[in-house]
DNA sequence: GATGAATGAGATTTCATTCAT
DNA sequence: AATGAATGAAATCTCATTCAT
């Protein structure tokens, strides 16, 4: 597994790595093989190689990295505390959105992955500390009284929830539709 | 798949399905193939075909059944509503437990398998249905006003959420400890 | 990897072993291929796995129990010690004639495999001992006096020798033509 | 295969050669690839192809040299046969002893590699060439009969034989310990 | 002189499934 | 009812070699 040293370099991993998404997000992640990515991206399996250490690296390096785009953005935000959550909120029900069913299966089949050696996406528990942040600095605005942690937990369980019935879902309905009431029920509740 | 006709057929047919279960519960169902369960059994491929229809047919089989066991038993209970649902959410906890992360992990990734030809497990949607009968019923009893819908959905989410850190965590805790603070306080709030 | 337990099976196995022996006969071990050997059989490659648990390992059991088989046969031998010794000598040649040069290259190049996991054919020094033993026979009937070991280890370095210059060799002669004479001057040097 | 025209690439040619060697006497032939060769001398594999024609070229070339210098070594002895010969010996123990146990084990293997395109090392034939005319020498000065072709053999064997009986030791002896005494006895009969 | 991207044939291995006995 | 031999498609991965820059 090598970086890219040239330009060339460069856009064949980007190749590689756009093609297989494509195609994990029509298929899902199990109905792809190396060698499908390889005809997508019209690279030799060697080339495969030269660039990734395996089959399963793949996913693993497209979703690391974007979980850590998406944490880096919600660090970023600015605003009053609930104004702030729920950006993040609509922001991650976007970005499932356009990822797509598949993928989205697949981030949560790798977060319940069991001692898997570390390749763990590990994205929920991130948005679960960030939300509790976000929660406690809203209640210190108002000087309210709170559990951040336990609140924090109660909405991103939700996402959760909601991403399952959305995935399963067969009427098309986007899911933010699907849990926008109960969002709004849930952050009233909060603050 | 044949149902079997004899006494030693019966007898074999569980001694597959025991097998199996065990090795899942060790191992993931992944990482189980088909001659593995039938050197755990002692019985030959053919003899696998002989009750089974596939290689996944299996634990889907398996948990299909113990599914709708739950549910009769759920049905079946008696008292005020408040103590039902804890003593359903209990159950389910202990259930989890029983059958070992793996598995657990396994159900939750088939709840998301997206159009896997109807093999899904179908137990988180029954769960919030029953939940939000039970619920329904409480808030009649007691003449208060609420959104039975919504508040299973958070309970069950509850559930899936704690059941991934269960799953994740290595400390040993158990599924009940981490979650019991919490589902308490949510019960208060629903009822 | 499996032992038979069928007629067929056994048949089967005989089969794979035979026409791997042939075609590294042919070609040398290095340029024959899991499938030529699967070919050459006429077997799938799951068939082949199902006897033998990888690619190098049949070689290795062919001459494991050739080895064995010839050990044996020398420890029956009867006679007077020279005799015996003139007779162990010769069939090994005759061993190594019938195998070919091919293969005789390939077990010296086993022996000489530096701490890969027991792997060794073990040809040269049960030879060495069992060579000691009836020179240290012959001795003794004779009333002699001399240095078994090392003498024993004269004799199967000049077979060992002889061998690598027959398997060089292009001119067509024959192991036994190549070091007739010498193998005669050192026994009658030793007895 | 060019040979280098400038300090830069002598430097970098030698950096590949000894790079390989080291890493031949870790691993053993067989298990150095020519990409791990590339980074041990940190190269490129197309600047390895400017100066070797191929991989398996990069061994040969190394002990062919090698075996060119021993032998301009041992044509320029001096003295008394017995005395120029106990040198070689001792001088081609050493030589072995220095490359380690894996690249020896690989010189004997590509003497008896048969057929494979005249990549032979050719160090046992010159050896017992030379051998056989000290001996001659040897016999002539001391005006005795003998036969100095098999007794060049019987010599050549021996250091065979024990260079094997090394490779495979591991306790750690030196291969001239092993076959101190046994050469010692040759040596004395044949004078 | 040096680089490293790209190749792609080819090798090994796995495993669900079938079927004759 | 049970066996286990046999299948063979399919998947992953390796690595010597070429070539444009």
């Amino acid at each position: 597994m090598k970086e890219p040293r040239t330009r060339k370099g460069e856009k064949t991993k980007r190749r590689i790595l756009e093609a297989s998404i494509e195609l994990i997000k029509e298929r899902g992640f199990d109905n792809v093989t190396l060698s499908d990515m390889c005809q997508a991206a019209d690279v030799a399996p060697g080339t495969f190689y030269h660039y990734f250490s395996s089959n399963t690296d793949i996913l693993w390096e497209i979703l690391r990295v974007e979980g850590e785009e998406l944490l880096a953005y919600y660090h970023g935000l600015k605003g009053p505390a609930r104004e702030r959550l729920g950006r993040l909120l609509d922001y991650q029900m976007n970005y499932y959105e356009r990822k797509g069913k598949e993928v989205v299966a697949q981030i949560y089949q790798r977060e319940m992955a069991v001692g898997k050696g570390g390749s763990q996406i590990e994205e929920l528990l991130p948005l679960r500390d960030l939300t509790a942040q976000i929660i406690r600095e809203g209640l210190a605005e108002a000087g309210k009284e709170g559990n951040p942690d336990e609140e924090a937990i109660s909405l991103v369980s939700l996402i959760l929830f909601y991403s399952i019935l959305w995935i399963r879902d067969s009427s098309g309905a986007s899911l933010k539709d699907l849990m926008k009431d109960h969002i709004n029920t849930a952050l009233d509740t909060v603050f």
